[in-house]
DNA sequence: CTTTTTACTGAACATTGTGTTGATTAACTT
DNA sequence: AAGTTAATCAACACAATGTTCAGTAAAAAG
């Protein structure tokens, strides 16, 4: 069942987000206020208000649907674990995750970068970590996840934040690599480990 | 030369430093606000002025103390790479970062935890990449950071972030392990990799 | 095309926190 | 004990917040 939603709504919370990612590319999203996203958009401050709870609310529910999106693009890769031998030539579903942060360049530039957001690095490295624990728990049948061994959690830990990690390195370096080159490079460290890694001369 | 600092001075920024711990344990950083601190410290709210710019310069003053200390400890271990061996009894050098954070787990959970700092954890993570560079650059009398091989980049990046991530996971844990377990857990996984970590059942 | 619904506007309002200032008091240093 | 300086108190203008309500414009429904 499709929600009709009116077009004026619609055309105003697309705009404002589109301010907001404007404005926020010039400065840290702390120092954003309600009155200079609504005077720059050319919308009246009340009408923020009949959209949003307050600015933590908009940035919220833009975050959420960020994370939402990446979550349904995560889950159908069921066990990255079970692949212990890194890739030449990654399944789509691995290389989709990068796609996808690619797609919404704008966005993560500046939720992930310098002046960003508080708490999506760690939403995202959680979202990732609970990925794991899924593929470990069907896979040795552990029925919750308290039971999972201390050392293997840490494991997953480890790899969720180097993977927010190397992606957030990646935006940096302005996507100087293609997705699917992200994803041989990901498998690679993160299976063979620091001290097996030998790239060839790129 | 030893500057001698007048001790009023010294007892109001350290009281509002730990007002500070007090208040960010129950809502996030974002919502604390200047007056809340003095009114809980008992200070007036022109004595906080006259010692930071606003509450964010109070944020920057009290990261830059700790970053500055994290710096002088994790500078001395010169060449994380040499080792590619991951050791069982780590040397002294590997464990202290992790004390650090132990000492200072008010600070740390805070600071990285959820409704934390923007960019401490980036901060960190840079700081320790920067060794890495620094490390290599050593090794390999490269003179130019910008001359090491992209991909020799990415690995740097990759642990220095699954390096925070691990201590931000072991915060979460309220500090379960030993810090020497810890160096010893860091070093395992990533020398080896996850397909050739195996850890003991315990 | 007309009616009805509803999103946006404009302006006002009280409230809260900010950052600064100047005179006074209290505490520390020498 | 005298001199210096940090903290206090109260007041100030200022800016952003969140809410309200009557009026207008644009969409959806018939």
């Amino acid at each position: 069942m499709i929600e009709k939603i009116d077009r004026r709504i619609l055309r105003t919370r697309t705009l404002l987000r589109e301010v907001l990612l404007d404005l926020a590319s010039e400065k840290p999203l702390k120092n954003i206020t309600v009155k200079e996203l609504t005077d720059t958009a050319g919308l009246n401050r009340g009408t923020f208000y009949l959209h949003y709870q307050g600015i933590q609310d908009f940035y919220e529910q833009f975050k959420n649907e960020i994370l939402e999106q990446f979550h349904r693009i995560i889950k159908k890769l069921g066990h990255k674990l079970g692949n212990r031998e890194p890739f030449k030539d990654p399944p789509a579903g691995y290389v989709r995750p990068f796609e996808f942060v690619f797609e919404q360049k704008r966005f993560f530039k500046v939720f992930l970068g310098p002046g960003g957001d508080t708490d999506l690095s760690r939403q995202l490295t959680e979202l990732i970590n609970q990925q794991f624990i899924n593929a470990y728990r069907a896979e040795y049948r552990q029925t919750n996840a308290a039971d999972i061994p201390a050392k293997q959690q840490y494991l997953f830990a480890y790899l969720a934040s180097a993977y927010v990690g190397t992606i957030q390195f990646w935006i940096q370096r302005e996507f100087d690599l293609s997705p699917i080159d992200m994803a041989i490079l990901f498998s690679q460290i993160s299976r063979l480990g620091s001290a097996h890694v030998h790239f060839p001369f790129n």
